[in-house]
RNA sequence: GGAGGGGUACCCAAGCGGCCAACGGGGGCAGACUGUAAAUCUGCUGGCUUAUGCCUUCGUAGGUUCGAAUCCUACCCCCUCCA
């Protein structure tokens, strides 16, 4: 299987999004064939979806960028019942409401990742509520729950590991696997959708989507993974000082969501950016050999090209300017600011808390203490220390950092 | 329904009447070294009008005690075995 006969699939592997595959030749010949129509499946848990998900939006830019369609599965009628791996009491119902706010706010990203219209490969996007929430049980289970082994079920990673480890597994839960392969049965019905993504998470649940497809549907459907993402250093990808990065400019400034990426490790630059830019594969090639500090260069670009995919093309480039003007020790504009009245004092405490750069006094005070909070590249040397017009440049600027890499500026009122 | 085990800060996990804002690890943040990287070393990792002070936190609500995360009672939730 080393001729791959469809550019999807060869775009795939060269860019390295596959984990596993059901019947890659299958898939591959169909692909070659025509139009595919796949999906990946999304909770509806918040109102933006964060850097995590980000595999699988590029894995569905990349079907539809080789000319087949996109299918945006909401899990909306999952989402309403609640996801019941939370241990606490915390597993706040979602209302009808908060739902579908959240599932605009996340086809919100998506318009930026993909193309949605009414041509043949133009992206849709669909809401498992729409069938589930209609479904009758006793004919559920006559139709659908008698193709599931509860054996089989058990011998899954998923449940493997919870009993394993004596955590709680609710009925409910235990049946996600069903509804997510009755999900996969659904849009092949509605959308001839032959294939499913997803992460490596997903790999049993979309098994039985595919085996649930062929017993129901007699058809035969495809499975596809990506691998998990991990940094170099092994760690999950996504967090940041401050939380989550979202991909939803609500939530997260392009400045921020462009030093997220800027600060990927070296190691990790090449597969970033063949997963996550568009960038010519020959390119990604020169710009990862780029020797010692070089690769800051490519990680700029690797900043700059995933900001604007997220975010446009102005923004990134925004983002780009503040960045080099943060890091240069000049005022930039981009960066959180704050405004001080003439004559007025402010303690530095205050500031960096106002600035959002620490989440309390004692934080800033702790900050301070360590000699991590600078005023015009000037250590701040006592946490009573304020902040008064003095300390404004002739532009009636002061800028204020914690760390290297978090910067304000308090501007005169 | 019965018996036993358990619910501790972001996560894991000690503590089992005062020395507990609570050991240790992970994660995170800061400092040093660098390249806004990794690795390594050091420090920090409830909040407050800045304090040998006060407030909140050890499933929830009460109680005992000068004093409780630690003892008692009731309740909620989780796990295991039995029915």
């Amino acid at each position: 299987m080393t001729e791959l006969k469809s550019d999807f699939l060869r775009v795939l592997t060269e860019r390295g999004y596959i984990h596993q595959q059901t019947d890659a030749a299958g898939l591959d010949s169909q692909a070659a064939a025509g139009v595919v129509s796949a999906y990946i499946g999304f909770d509806a848990t918040a109102d933006s979806l964060h850097v995590g998900s980000l595999v699988q939006i590029m894995l569905l830019r990349r079907l539809q960028q080789t000319g087949h369609r996109p299918i945006v599965l909401m899990g909306g009628g999952t989402t309403k019942v609640g996801d019941p791996s939370g241990r606490d009491e915390s597993r706040q119902l979602l209302t009808d409401e908060q739902i579908n706010a959240n599932i605009a706010g996340i086809r919100e990203i998506f318009a930026h990742f993909l193309r949605f219209d009414d041509s043949p490969t133009g992206a849709i996007m669909v809401n498992n509520d729409d069938w589930l929430s209609g479904l009758m049980y006793i004919p559920f289970l006559r139709d659908i729950g008698r193709h599931f082994s509860i054996n089989r079920m058990l011998t899954m990673d998923s449940v493997k590991l919870r009993l394993e480890r004596e955590q709680p597994l609710s009925f409910l839960e235990f049946n996600y696997m069903i509804l997510q392969g009755y999900d996969f049965v659904e849009l092949n019905k509605r959308y001839g959708c032959t294939l499913q993504m997803g992460g490596s998470d997903q790999w049993g649940n979309i098994l039985q989507g595919v085996e649930l497809g062929r017993r129901v549907r007699g058809r035969d459907l495809f499975g596809l993974t990506s691998p998990l993402i991990t940094t170099g250093s092994g760690a999950k990808m996504g967090k940041t000082a401050s939380g989550a990065v979202w991909l939803s400019d609500r939530r997260l400034s392009a400045y921020d969501y462009w030093q997220f990426w800027r600060n990927t490790e070296d190691n990790d630059v090449g597969r970033f950016l063949r997963m996550f830019t568009d960038l010519p594969l020959a390119e990604i090639a020169r710009l990862e050999q780029l020797p010692g500090a070089e690769i800051n260069e490519a990680k700029k670009i690797l900043a700059t090209e995933t900001t604007r995919l997220c975010r446009g093309d102005e923004a990134a480039r925004e983002a780009a300017g503040t960045a080099a003007k943060a890091f240069a020790g000049a005022a930039a504009d981009g960066l959180p600011t704050m405004t001080l009245d003439s004559g007025a004092q402010i303690p530095v405490l205050e500031a960096v808390v106002a600035l959002g750069m620490a989440a309390s006094k004692s934080e800033a005070r702790r900050l301070i203490d360590q000699g991590g909070v600078k005023l015009n590249d000037q250590p701040v040397q006592s946490s009573t220390a304020t902040i008064s017009s003095a300390d404004l440049d002739e532009r009636g600027t002061a800028r204020l950092a914690v760390g290297k890499k978090r910067h304000g500026l308090i501007k005169r009122g």
